[in-house]
DNA sequence: ACCATCTTGATGCAAGTGCATTTATCTATA
DNA sequence: TATAGATAAATGCACTTGCATCAAGATGGT
């Protein structure tokens, strides 16, 4: 049934690959610089571009693309080391509102130039300028932004 | 220090993404079938693949790109369930041979037509055959083979 | 207003992962 | 041939993830 084309099945085995390799070589620099995990990094970025009025937890969730049950626990996490506030939702009594502390702010803003750097040397380094934008673009397609 | 360019962070996120939508999605459809996880079908295609002589641990961890003391555990369960045979190394007292039983081979035929048309929904469906092969070359490029 | 159904978020428990360390064996150099 | 150092693999313990379920609040039809 639906046995893919063998370029399709290089470019699932090369994703995985690539992504493992970078992801660990990411991993490993912040944990080296004794910053938190890199999911730390994309609910404070998402929350610093949600503002002042916030995001609630399940819309986070479809954007980092998260288990409800991971989050929820993350969320406790980042909340007790005080870069979270989680404040009840004024429209939806089950819900809450996630906001960026002032010390989310700064530890985003600490953790972005270690995070920057990996993705240079993990990605950057061994592309062209046109060949990342070609993969971001092509990588793009394997989950639309709206879809 | 070295903010990457744009087009690299943004290749980076979309690699992030990409992989994360793909692999929820293939891990979904294994489960759905009552399959095991896919890094046993990595262990399974590694070692089938290496036939009689079978593999050092060791090597099946640099081809899987797994941690020693995860793929450690990932036999343990492996053979617990007769899939793997391990065997003491002939040339090195410290190692072990690891190797494919009948049952084995048999689980990873049984996976694979569920496995193959995962990849062709998560990404073949989503690709013209030129552009999963450009996408396959380009990710290649971020770790290659043999470096 | 009522009830069935859906959605939001939390949680108990089991399974998997990460970290540090351990044991055993191998290798190289003096 | 000793011996210091490297490598192969396992393991105790803490933490994280996955699974199933739950409780509370929303929603829509009657």
């Amino acid at each position: 049934m639906a046995a893919p084309p063998e370029a399709v099945v290089h470019a699932w085995t090369r994703l995985e690959r690539a992504h493992r390799a970078a992801l660990a070589a990411v991993e490993d620099r912040l944990k080296a610089a004794g910053l938190p995990p890199l999911a730390w990094y994309d609910v404070l970025l998402e929350l610093e571009r949600a503002g002042e009025q916030g995001l609630r937890p399940f819309e986070l969730q479809k954007a980092m693309l998260f288990a409800q049950y991971n989050l929820s626990r993350l969320i406790d996490r980042m909340s007790a080391k005080g870069y979270v506030a989680r404040t009840a939702s004024a429209e939806d009594g089950r819900g809450q509102l996630l906001t960026i502390t002032r010390a989310g702010r700064a530890l985003r803003r600490r953790i972005w130039p270690v995070y920057g750097a990996a993705i240079e040397a993990a990605v950057g380094a061994h592309l062209s300028p046109a060949e990342a934008r070609t993969l971001g673009d092509l990588l793009e397609k394997l989950h639309p932004p709206r879809s």
